[in-house]
DNA sequence: TCTACGATGTAATGCTATAACGTTATGATA
DNA sequence: TATCATAACGTTATAGCATTACATCGTAGA
């Protein structure tokens, strides 16, 4: 057996490489960062990838077809996360708020659509950005 | 002079796919089904999308890399549009809620974050395919 | 041992988007 | 009219993102 939540070589690789970057990476980005390590197809990250997103240790921003680490690993009670991306130095937050997930629980349950997964993401200026 | 609003014919062609089409639509199968009317490249959709996006006539889902004509025209009056994407038949809901838009304006008031866009997706399956 | 399964490696391909260039249409202005 | 500026257009090439297909390897269980 063993514990379930334990990762191969190649996706504690790819997920050091997201913990280290000041910001969002893509694929390709990471595959070029890990290229002394031995990798050299995009599949393979993509593949890492996938496994992280689905242990909830990575992030996918649809809007910038970029991936980052979980700021908050396993603590995730909500089930939405949202992201605010600084589009001037790159930086992600990620939060979640109560209030939103209810709100869009509450237009599901009316619509009667059944929810599978969530994308929020802002796209503006930071606050170091903005005032700087 | 004349309105504003007028559309090129590359623009028009573009809105009527997008309009008469059942779902969602890349820019690539845009472009497939306009060669009909002498439409040869890529940059052609692009460019007319960019314009109908600007003029509020059209969205980008960035969860799918597709388009969609807008299902409100001329009232956007919240400035977050929210869509739920059935994952089983490819239909999309185009809604917005002042509670959610409120909530996350809140949010960059208090860390300081100013919004340009934001993208609110959320995948599932529509009530029509889930109780099928 | 045999088998099933998950992870890996590799090459090839497909899909999405933009850069760079030149041309054409239009409308304002001298 | 001639000139200029602007916006849309057309075309080719290229960049960037993601998956298909197939072979291999290692390990756990029957
Ligand atoms: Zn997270
Ligand atoms: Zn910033
Ligand atoms: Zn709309
Ligand atoms: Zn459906």
């Amino acid at each position: 057996m063993s514990g379930q939540t334990d990762l191969t070589r190649n996706q504690t690789l790819v997920l050091d490489t997201l913990t280290k970057a000041e910001g969002p990476l893509s694929a390709y980005t990471i595959l070029d960062q890990l290229r002394g390590d031995g990798l050299r197809a995009p599949l393979q990250v993509y593949r890492a990838l996938d496994k992280l997103l689905e242990k909830g240790l990575a992030h996918r921003l649809e809007s910038l077809n970029a991936f980052v680490a979980c700021a908050h690993p396993h603590c995730h009670k909500s089930g939405l996360i949202a992201f605010a991306i600084c589009e001037t130095c790159g930086l992600v937050r990620e939060f979640s708020d109560e209030v939103v997930r209810a709100r869009l629980d509450d237009w599901a349950d009316r619509e009667g659509f059944v929810t599978a997964r969530t994308t929020m993401e802002i796209r503006g200026t930071c606050q170091q950005c903005a005032s700087g």
